[in-house]
RNA sequence: GCCCUUGUAGUUCAAUGGACAGAACGGAAGUUUCCUAAACUUUAAAUGGCGGUUCGAUUCCGCCCGAGGGUACCA
């Protein structure tokens, strides 16, 4: 996104009381660029000196104060060799003889509070609302991958895998409306010692049960046989001690440890029986896949399965042991050392040279840059691989890729839940499918209560219960700043007032059923306002739409979604607030009215666009 | 041990180095003859500790204390 303004537009003249109709550009300045501008020529006429643009720091006014936007002018003192309250004075008088939207200003300490007209706020929502893909970029021809989800295929989603796939597709739409070209992939992890553990699980006591004949979901019936693989080798072992033999030895001598890992080299070699039941077992586990990130609404452009990259890495491995990059020790193991880094050595090829977790990485990246032209390549995963990442960014640069500089590893925190940390084993995890089921559940249950849509079908009631119960779950995610660790706390998850989706999409609805009424008057919502006498309220609301832009660009360069989530909360926020002290279809002044449905679909437009890039849908009603 | 992250009301989250640290939930007290009360209003309540840099520190730096993660043949 381009938020510079031209180098030398601060020495355009500036016509007092001219402004608003000859110089429409400023209009699409965020007000930071705006006010820079502004203060650069007053200090050139007060002192005779030009500053430079990061000297001038602009914030918006503190709700205590007066004014809507703040000049600090401890940085102007130097150039100024005055008091900071008459350097304050000096600005703020010339800024107001120069520019005639500045109503008025006060000085504080070192604080010099502007205030602008009412009709340079009305021009700023009519820029606002002339503009469609107001906030939103052009493209700009940069193509950037981003990988997400990256499952496991033996068993189901979890709380964990949500948050990952919410960061994940959210940072991905985030990106396009900062104009980009965003590939969305996913690397399937499908193959590998615990995939075989399922599969012999399910060979062994399955009696052949499909998720046809059990009616279970796919990757359900599959993570069923990895917990009962868990609990046969539990089981044995415990029997092999118990007759006598010493843990360490007893581990190596489980039989169905024995069993699976030679159900590992059977398909490693391809034997056609066991490739058979791998490829049934994983499609039972696509097809619950598929189902569950339907309902998350995530989608990816490619998937990239592991089985089919894995081996990619080891070629690259070689080419780096042939110029020394690498080096193997006596057992046959090759590493690379990276002490001179600050960090370990690292293993690369085990000893009987079957690849590990960081070579097929190695292989898959090189791989997608050949296969895609991408400028950067971006990981979500988990800040437990925060060393593997820094491991295989430093590998990529010794191995003397250009792009290894562009891997960018989004890290984001766990979720843990009251009790702590999520355990599979301890079987403490919150699967996927179950919370969001509880989720629209409680939406249903709400929703009746209320009473709010009776007089809707089944098929409709069923659909905005659906977008609530995953605003809800979305958004209670997506608030919270993508690197801290988060606990998810399911009572308070299902509750839908406050700060949550549903408060959001309520606003939403609430505007919307306004406009409704506003067309059954047969009103027509006109494209600019003309009336100038708003309330400080509304002002604030046009001050909020406004910096729309500047917020979209933060969170693309935070890659957080948690920022346009706070800024849409702060927007339905301040519009409930309006909608309680003010009248918009039964405000007799026809002009204001106008002005405030124009406002209030702005609003819901807003809200629309922005809850879209979290990718939480808006019911019209609720 | 070493490395990384983190510590804000009772709880969950905010705050480009700026003014009296914001919300929500929970607590206390209120608001529906009025466009949706899943809303709004009022109220009590917090920067782990000690130093440093700065006109100004929740933010940057150092040490201490607490929490989480990583650490050579798991992914």
């Amino acid at each position: 996104m381009n938020l510079h303004i031209p180098c030398k537009l601060y020495k355009m003249p500036v016509i007092r009381n001219c402004f608003l109709t000859l110089q429409p550009k400023f209009y699409e300045m965020n007000m930071e660029n705006l006010l820079q501008t502004y203060v650069q020529l007053a200090v050139e006429q007060l002192y005779g000196m030009i500053v430079a643009n990061e000297q001038i720091q602009i914030q918006i006014t503190n709700k205590d104060f007066e004014g809507d936007y703040t000049l600090v002018v401890f940085p102007l003192l130097r150039i100024s060799r005055k008091t900071p309250e008459a350097t304050a004075n000096d600005i703020g008088e010339k800024l107001r003889y120069l520019y005639s939207e500045i109503k008025s200003y006060n000085v504080i300490k070192g604080f010099l509070n502007i205030k602008f007209t009412s009709e340079f706020w009305i021009q700023r929502l009519n820029n606002a609302v002339e503009n469609e893909n107001f906030g939103f970029s052009n493209a700009n021809g940069k193509k950037l991958m981003i990988e997400y989800s990256s499952p496991n295929t033996n068993k189901p989603l979890h709380l964990g895998h949500i948050r990952n796939n919410l960061l994940g597709y959210t940072v991905a739409n985030i990106l396009e409306a900062g104009g980009n070209d965003v590939v969305k992939v996913n690397l399937v992890n499908d193959r590998g010692i615990h995939i075989c553990k399922s599969m012999l699980a399910w060979q062994k006591f399955g009696n052949g049960e499909t998720p046809e004949s059990s009616g279970k979901k796919g990757d359900h019936l599959v993570g069923e046989y990895y917990v009962r693989y868990d609990r046969e080798y539990k089981k044995q072992l415990a029997e092999i001690i118990a007759g006598g033999i010493d843990e360490d030895e007893a581990k190596r001598k489980v039989p169905i440890q024995i069993e699976v890992q030679e159900m590992l080299r059977k398909w490693e070699a391809k034997d056609p029986e066991t490739i058979a039941l791998w490829e049934k077992m994983n499609s039972w586990v696509y097809a619950g896949f598929d189902k569950t990130y339907k309902e998350l609404g995530v989608s990816f452009d490619k998937i990239y399965y592991e089985s089919q990259t894995y081996l990619a890495g080891k070629n690259l491995v070689k080419e780096g042991l042939g110029n020394g990059v690498f080096f193997k020790k006596e057992d046959g193991s090759v590493w690379i050392d990276l002490t001179a880094d600050g960090l370990d050595q690292k293993l690369l090829l085990r000893s009987d040279e079957t690849s590990v977790y960081i070579t097929q990485d190695i292989g898959t990246a090189r791989q997608r840059i050949d296969e895609y032209n991408i400028e950067q390549m971006i990981y979500v995963v988990g800040n437990e691989q925060n060393y593997h990442f820094q491991v295989l960014k430093l590998i990529l640069k010794k191995l003397g890729f250009a792009w290894a500089d562009s891997v960018y590893h989004l890290s984001y925190g766990m979720v843990e839940l009251p009790e702590g940390k999520m355990k599979s084993r301890e079987g403490t995890v919150v699967d996927a499918d179950d919370l969001i089921e509880l989720m629209i559940s409680t939406a249903r249950d709400m929703s009746k209560q209320l009473g709010k849509l009776d007089d809707l079908n089944a098929a409709e009631i069923d659909n905005v219960c659906r977008m609530i119960g995953l605003g809800a779950l979305k958004y209670f995610i997506l608030k919270v700043d993508p690197k801290k660790t988060m606990l998810f706390d399911p009572k308070e998850s299902v509750d839908f007032n406050g700060n949550t989706g549903p408060f959001i999409q309520y606003t939403y609805a609430r505007i919307n059923s306004v406009l409704r009424k506003a067309n059954e008057q047969q009103i027509k919502i006109p494209q600019k306002s003309v009336y100038a006498n708003i309330s400080e309220k509304e002002i604030s609301i046009i001050k909020l739409i406004n910096i729309f832009p500047e917020t979209l660009a933060l969170a693309a360069k935070e890659f957080s979604p948690a920022v346009i989530a706070n800024y849409t909360y702060d927007i339905a926020k301040e519009f409930n607030q309006f909608y309680h002290e003010h009248q918009i279809l039964r405000e007799e002044n026809e002009e204001l009215k106008l002005f405030r449905l124009i406002m209030a679909k702005k609003v819901a437009i807003m809200i629309k666009k922005s809850m879209k890039l979290l990718g939480i849908d808006v019911p019209d009603r609720m």
